[in-house]
Order: structure tokens, then sequence, then C-alpha cells
DNA sequence: TTGTAAGCGTTATCAC
DNA sequence: GTGATAACGCTTACAA
């Protein structure tokens, strides 16, 4: 095997003529280190091509600058939004995103869990599936910090990041009744996770509010096609509905696409839609979706600035308001 | 700090019995340790909660298991399904991701690959840009592998991994002109990456082979507001296209719709249209589009293999091929 | 099969 | 400011 090794602090040293701890110095922000001597071994370093062996550092350290995100479905445009916010963010406080893909059973997060401890993460942020209690325990046990984002547990340790999905939902309610629609129906997948159960309960606790019965109909995964065939579902009811809140804007998508192209709906004026968090494809002419936008950025920062402050604080519970953003699927906008 | 400690193969040692190497061995695969010490071993590490600390592990066997994802733009269609499928397959063959975001300058590329050094990874796959050499040739000379994935430079010592952009250009020429078009156009971004200027110049190439003209437009990076803005241009023109080819998907969306929407044209029959990627949207009912398909678990698989596999073959270039899925974009498909 | 001991590339501690 | 030296948690000869 030609595989030759990196090249060492040692390396440096010995070609700077210094000690190998003049060389670890310089590499640390905060150490004192004589100018000269700097030159000299960042000089020597260029030359060898060093690198310090991040591997080393945290093992010393006891801390690794690894952060690990768990996720399932990240070529969904939402994750993958997410996805970049956070790896983006990371980067700019000197960590590194480590990406750990999972089905949803609950099983792959514990394994991806495990291995975000063997490699000593300084914390895992998880956006799909729900770890067990043991797993969780053990990496805040280790001084693991854990973020959960959009997974509404109640649970102590971990910090956790949500929507006022119910809020929203009720809001949506609302902007319906004001376009003048009659007959509400909620688009959901069987996927029940908090968030998307939360926009559900949220939508028919508006309706009961008001007097009014809402026909809910879930299928399959949260995708374009499960909207198409919940669209299916919901409009070929003899009370046909004029208004549809959606889960999220795939099912929108399909659920719009279907309307359209197979019952000959017209959008919004014999059908309104809201979607549920603003992938670019709300913003496209083809759908012009009115929509609540997941504050991804603001995600994303709460989660990293609290995991890279230095000292551990108490987490708490954020609440972060989805803000709708009016387009043309909604009469009267 | 409140940092407890991660266990130790110490501590699981003297909880069973055994020594330190018993433990070691207990959790490498190949070693031969007893049925009852490793018993006693996986007993005492489970109720302790011990896992293996990849950092250390990495450090003695010079090999750490992670690979570098080099990546821009990850909330696109198609990066994120190459991204997820790359993170699959490295997690099927027991290897880790480590996802970079870096802009589109190389200068940013140079970064990521720096990191990845820092942690040692076992090897680097560079979805976006271009590193510099002096850089690449470190990333060799210390055994760290590299792919290259549709970047089609002719360098020494990295897989590379590209499609054959020219060849499919030239089908979907030949496409366009059985569907009965007559006036071309080619309608591209302006980040001019080899692989889609390859298509560009392969559509170029084929017309001018049948003695026909094709217009050229480009404009702003490879998203669907740059194809809306490339359909002004081209069908404001006096000599209207009735065939546009696309670089790629998200170009042909912003293009179709603003072909439909502003312009009131019908597809295919007065516009015939082709994309490339074959990105989820290609296929929503609102496209239905006509594209190449990327082979994305082919190229995924083919990095993933080349990567894992022990002793460094002689990196060689694959070509694949690009699928041609028909749609309703194209007359008489 | 097992334990002992050396070594991986760092950083932290401590004299100087 | 600088250089020895001792960790860190692991793997791997080597000897038993």
């Amino acid at each position: 095997m030609s595989r030759k090794v990196f090249v060492s602090a040692k390396e440096v040293a010995d070609r700077a003529g210094v000690s190998r701890s003049a060389v670890s110095r310089t590499f640390t922000p905060g150490a004192s280190v004589s100018e000269e001597t700097r030159r000299r071994v960042v000089e020597a370093a260029e030359a060898l091509g060093y690198h310090v062996n991040h591997l080393a550092r945290g093992l010393m350290r006891n801390e690794s600058g690894i952060v690990c995100l768990i996720v399932s479905e990240l070529d969904t445009p939402y994750r993958a939004r997410l996805l970049k916010a956070l790896t983006q963010q990371l980067q700019s406080v000197a960590k590194i995103a480590m990406v750990i893909n999972t089905d949803r059973s609950d099983d792959s997060v514990d394994l991806a869990l495990r291995q975000a401890i063997r490699y000593r993460a300084d914390a895992s942020i998880i956006l799909s599936g729900m770890p067990d209690k043991s797993i969780t325990d053990l990496c805040l046990k280790n001084g693991q910090r854990l973020v959960l984002i959009n997974r509404d547990e109640d649970r102590e340790g971990p910090l956790l990041i949500n929507l006022n999905d119910r809020e929203a939902a009720r809001r949506a309610f609302i902007a319906l009744q004001r376009a003048g629609c009659q007959t509400f129906a909620f688009a959901n997948s069987a996927a029940m996770t908090p968030s998307l159960m939360a926009r559900e309960e949220g939508f028919r606790e508006a309706g009961r509010a008001h007097g009014i019965e809402v026909v809910v109909e879930r299928y399959g995964p949260t995708s374009y096609r499960s909207g198409a065939i919940v669209a299916q579902r919901l409009l070929t009811r003899e009370k046909r509905p004029d208004a549809i809140f959606c889960a999220s804007d795939l099912l929108a998508c399909g659920l719009m696409d279907a309307a359209r192209h197979q019952f000959n709906l017209a959008v919004p004026s014999e059908l309104c839609v809201i979607g549920f968090d603003d992938i670019e494809q709300a913003s496209w002419s083809s759908y012009n979706l009115t929509t609540f936008a997941q504050p991804v950025e603001r995600i994303a920062a709460e989660a990293v600035a609290w995991l890279a402050q230095p000292s551990q604080t108490e987490a708490n519970s954020h609440k972060l308001e989805a803000e709708l953003i009016w387009r043309g699927s909604v009469r009267g906008g």
C-alpha cells in the first residue's frame, strides 16, 4: 500500500528548527509565540504541506468540531434548503457537518446517533424521525448536544426548535374563509410527523371554532404524487371542497396539478389552495402558491448559535413563527 | 464545564476483567477473540454505553472512514439527489459523509479540500467547482483519493466521472428535428461549467452538421429564473425558435413557464422543449418535460466503489450515458 | 487466545 | 516565549 502518511508537526518542527510544541502553538489561535518563530513555522508548514490533524486535536481537546446532521429524504426541497443553511452556518463557526441519511424508522435514527457518538460529534441535529430516549440520554450524558427541529417532543436536555404550526393553520383557515370559500378540506400525507399533525389539528380546530366541518384526507409519503392522489379523493366527493389547506407545498403542487389537469378546475376561482414550507417551486408561475414560509435561515441560526456557545446553557424550546406568503392560489389576496 | 468525557476502552476492560486489547479486538472485525471474552466485553460495553472512538481509531489506522463531499448549491434538485445517493451509498460501505458547502469560486473549493485534509478524509468527492492543481496534488500525495463528477478535466490521479454530454446533445437535436422543428435554440446559464458547455457545443455541432444555425442564449446562474429570462430573449427574436434545448431542467421549467404564461405559447404544439437532469419536477404534469436523465445512482455507485476498494487502482475516466426520457414537451414522442 | 508495550499526532502542563 | 513530558483512546506487533 503506497498510502503515504500525512506530514506531522514533528517534521515541521525539525525543518523549522524549533520544538513541536512551538508548531502546535503556532496553529492554536490564542497561544503565545514570537513573531520570528511563527514565521519560520508557517514557512516550513507551507513548504511541507502540513495541516493540523483534527482527529488528533479532537482527541486531545475532547472536542471534534464535528456536528452530525441526521436527516431523511434530503433530496426534498425543504430538507435540502435546511441542510444547506445548516452546513453553511456551521462552517461559519468553524464546525463541520457530517450528514447521515436515515429512512423513516426510528431505529435508523438510533443507528445514526451511535455513529455520531463514535466520531465524538460535538452535537447532533435531528431533522427527521425520533430517536429512542435511551440513546438521546446517552448522547447528553456524554456531553453531546442535541437539537431537534420540528420534532415537537417535550423532552429535557435537547434544544427544541418548532414552528407555531397550529397558529399558522388557524390563519390559513381565516384566509380561506375571507376568500369566500365554503367547503374546507385538509390534505395530508400519512407520515404523521408531529408538525404535520399539528397543522392538521390546528386547521380542524379553526373549523370547529367556526362551526365548520373540515374533511381530512391522508395518503402516503409527503410528496407530489401523494398530493395528486389526495386531490383525486377530495375532488370526487359529492360535496367538492373549494378550499384546501395542504400540509406541505409538495402535496399542494401535486394537488393543484391534479385539480387543473384532471378535473379542469381553475385556481383560485374554483379552488383555493394554501401550502406550507415555501419551497422554491411554490413561487414558480405554474403554481404561484400562497403558502407559509419556514424561516429556514432562522432555524439554522438558532441551532448553530446554541451549539456553538462554549458553556451549555439551559436548553429551552424555541417556537418560531411561519410567515404567510401571499401569492395567487387564494382569491383576493 | 460539565462536559463529562465519553467512556473509554479501559473502563470496559476493567469492568469485564480483561485487558484493553481484548476490548479493542472485540470491536475489530477480523480479530481473534474467544467467545467467552467477547461476551463479557460486549456486556460490559453495553452496560457502560461504550462506543469505539473513531477519532482515535482513525489516528492509528491512518484511515478515518470520512469522505468529504464538496458541493455548491446543494439545495438544487439535481445536486440534492446526487448528495442523497452518495451519502446513502457511502453509509452502506461503512464510510461517513462530511459535507462542505462552497460557493462557485475555485478558491472556496481549495478551502474545502484543506478541511478534508485536516480531518484526514479517506477521499473527497467534488461535485462543483474546480480546485487548484497544487491542492489536488497535495491530496493525492497524502493518499487521499479524489473523485470529480461532471468536471471533465483531463487530470492524472483523480477518478473522473462524466456524462456523454455531447452525444446527448446530438440526440436532442435529432429528436427535435424529427418533431418537425425549424428554428433551433440552446438555453444556457452563464455558469460555463464543463458539462454545461459540452451540451451547448454538442448541440451547435449537431446543428452545423445539418446546416442549421443554432441560436445560443446564456444568462445568470443555472436556475428557474434564468430560464425565464432566457425565454424572454429567445422568444422575442424576429425568427422565434420552435425548438429549445435547455442545459438543465431548472432552466427548462423557467423557460416553459415563461413561454406559456407570458407568450401564450403551447408546448409542444408551438414550441418543443428538451431539458437535462431529469429532476423530479420534470415529471410533474405542469411540465411533463422530455429530458435526459442523469444516472445519479450509477454515478454514486461508481464513485463509492472506487474509493472503497482497499488498494488504489489506476484511476481512469468513466463516461456514462444519459438516458433520454420521453415525455410530452416534444411533438410525436 | 491473551496481555504487555509501543506508537499514532495532537494539546496541556510545567519548568526554564 | 520555549522545550520536555505526559496525557488522549485507540491499534498492533510481539511474546507468553
